[in-house]
DNA sequence: AGAAGCATGTAATGAGTTACATGATTTG
DNA sequence: CAAATCATGTAACTCATTACATGCTTCT
């Protein structure tokens, strides 16, 4: 139910059509906090404007229809953000990945981490660059839809950074003090 | 495919039966990084023996049966290890709830982001009183399974808590700073 | 003896992916 | 006029959840 929930909370910010939807996902939710395909999104506003929690409010060139949420939608959206479940479910592959590097050898899984510490600050420049490119008045509110989530990187980034460093740091402090030996190869 | 590489990762580690993976799963990678349930993990067992991936290495009493990770599995543990996509799909329930938060009333939204911080926090310390309970020998080497993820926790979770509490701020001076008026009601 | 936990599974349904399909409009 | 992008969908398949089912062992 959560992609039901992902859209009537993007149609709650502002009406759009199932593509725009698609892209609206792409800048937002997709990188943190929930994937979803195109297909399965036009599929899903089908079954929202069936139980009339979304509803076509413009039809315009090449068949895009425009979706805007209902007072229905709204209701339905704040009651499931008023009752979270004691356990939401987690799927990052990311993190899966970084959780089996154990499984490489000492070396490549340092350098795996090195490249993830990289990585991860290499979106935060790019958000940096971001949030520095908007208009003041978009900046200031702080309950607009882009803003949270974009904040959350602020402070998510740095700690996967500093978390990948970290590792990176304890990998290398290991293995001095582990082997004494040098590398058998000249 | 991604269960079936967590999987291949926790026998990595060492051998389990699939009601012990089960309870590993949820010990190190339910929280971050990946979510499966004991059905779902019974499957993917079988069909990975099928494959040859792992094999049965003892079987006990109530038709337990011990899995072991083959040379045939690690392998193919490793080379997708190797091969990260470029964007590896994320979904997770609790931060598309915290990006969505910004459709309720402000106060409302404040009191949901305090409780975040407060749950984060919680976490923390259940995390930091493991870590403290567990032997010497278990902290130190870094290329054991939970300590990864142990130690993710220890960089994720005070930026969501620290997060959340700059959200409660944001909220409280752009509140203070638009209405001058007092609540209408006495 | 009963409860809690151990241990594994099947069947039906729902969510999500992959591949395929079509055609209009805008931009260079 | 060709390429890129806009715009929406269907069908087949795989992954994941829910509900059901069974029986053993240990602890109190």
């Amino acid at each position: 139910m959560s992609l039901r929930y992902a859209l009537l909370g993007l149609l709650a910010d502002e009406p759009g059509s199932g593509y725009e939807l698609a892209r609206r996902f792409e800048d937002t939710l997709d990188r943190y906090a929930w994937h979803a395909k195109h297909n399965q999104i036009y599929q899903e506003l089908n079954r929202l404007a069936e139980d009339r929690l979304v509803e076509v409010v413009a039809e315009g060139a090449r068949g895009r229809k425009t979706y805007a949420i209902t007072e229905a939608g709204r209701t339905s959206l704040v009651e499931w953000l008023r009752n979270p479940p004691d356990s939401g479910v987690v799927r990052n592959e990311f993190l899966l990945r970084l959780f089996l590097t154990f499984v490489l050898e000492p070396a490549e899984a340092r350098q795996q981490l090195q490249q993830y510490a990289e990585h991860a600050q290499k979106r935060l420049d790019h958000l940096n660059a971001l949030i520095a490119a908007l208009p003041p008045e978009d900046v200031a509110p702080p309950l607009k839809f882009g803003h949270l989530a974009a904040t959350f990187g602020l402070w998510q980034l740095p700690a996967v950074r500093d978390w990948a460093l970290h590792s990176v740091a304890e990998i290398d402090q290991w293995q001095q003090s582990h082997d004494g030996a040098s590398d058998p190869r000249p």
